[in-house]
DNA sequence: TCCTTAAAGCGACAACAGTTGTGTTATGAT
DNA sequence: ATCATAACACAACTGTTGTCGCTTTAAGGA
């Protein structure tokens, strides 16, 4: 939601730094026709080219646009992925109701499955970017943060129902549950087991329901 | 164990091409010597100034030799790391033994907590070097499937105390007790929960012995 | 000891990343 | 319409990364 404002916020002076002349911002006309020339270029160049040939140089290129205006306001490519997922954000997404914890959590997995082998990947590219740039690694925290944020509301409903004790931290059990994913497809870079999601979501099911996630 | 191989068919032809004339290796003194030197220069680098600052250049003046050297035998920080962490194998490492599996996995556990937040620590740097090096990720798949082989001695007792069903899968098991750790620590980056080894490895306990990593 | 040649040294080079100073455009307020 | 200036364009520059061809050194076999 914060994504144009986080953008401006690098480009220029702080939005929130004088309480007094506010050095008028400049939304309009030609600052977001570039702005959306440049992220579609960052698209395009992601997808027909992948990750490691995403360069300033070339989206700028892409764009039409000068390098240096590229440098200015995103910084680097970290910024440019950063900005692209803040914009993708799809602020009306909410984890499937299938009745019952583990079939919800299956169900998140194989979306996580799904973004993370899609190829190209741009939660796979903001990864790699994370290790590069701050700005990437920040962005990651955000999504990752609001994305299970809204995850929430899964483990509310299996306490609802009495799958899980009260008090079940919903944050370590959605960690829990997604993490063998993260671990199999991002960090020992194995091909996707289409199984995985099921178990995994099925194994931390049954440790939550035998209270392995609530707090005394 | 094969880390001199490994490097030696990076840098000549491979080892087992010809059957006849054998292009005569030279472990001997020079090419040792220099492999030593720079792979110590790599440790120091990264012990006093971190890995981003793990250049080549850095670590070629550092170990008095001349870049191109270093660029033809390792291709790249990549290349040094993966060296570096297969030397360092410690060929004599074994999984704690406490008793029981929700203990044996715990120790586990605190130990890879260790290891990622030791600063500076080889294996992340080995990790962020991962996505831009595919030697490091080679190095780091090798690193992992000899680590969790090792690992599964701990099921084996599980399984003979009657702890778990027999035919649990080690492997899923393990990734699911050690996954929270990587994801806290390497792709949410957050600072280091002293709980949280215990907590994870008291889930995956959990759901093993209610069978969870069992095949039917 | 001599001889072959793997491996290291050396310098020059190209490609790229990133910065800075300055000029130009056009936005948004008057 | 006019004007101040935010934002982009342009060019020139620096430093880094990685490569290439050639020369020199020394390892290991005769």
């Amino acid at each position: 939601m914060t994504s144009v404002t986080s953008v401006i916020s690098v480009a220029g002076r702080n939005p929130d730094d004088g309480d007094r002349p506010v050095p008028a911002r400049r939304p309009g006309g030609r600052s977001a026709r570039v702005r959306a020339r440049v992220l579609d270029a960052v698209r395009v160049q992601l997808v027909e080219h992948g990750y490691d040939e995403l360069t300033v140089d070339a989206v700028a290129a892409r764009a039409g646009v000068h390098r240096t205006t590229v440098y200015r306001r995103w910084r680097d490519v970290g910024g440019l992925l950063a900005d692209v997922l803040d914009t993708a954000g799809d602020d009306d997404w909410r984890p499937e109701d299938t009745g019952d914890l583990e079939g919800d959590l299956a169900a998140l997995n194989r979306e996580v499955q799904e973004a993370l082998t899609a190829r190209p990947s741009v939660t796979a590219a903001l990864i790699a970017a994370s290790f590069r740039s701050a700005e990437a690694a920040d962005a990651l925290r955000r999504f990752w943060a609001d994305r299970y944020t809204r995850c929430e509301v899964v483990v509310d409903r299996a306490v609802r129902r009495g799958e899980v004790p009260e008090g079940t931290d919903a944050r370590r059990l959605l960690v829990a549950a997604t993490a063998p994913l993260y671990h199999h497809l991002v960090l020992l870079r194995m091909p996707p087991d289409p199984r995985l999601p099921g178990h995994a979501a099925r194994s931390a099911a049954l440790a939550a329901s035998a209270g392995a996630f609530a707090e005394p």
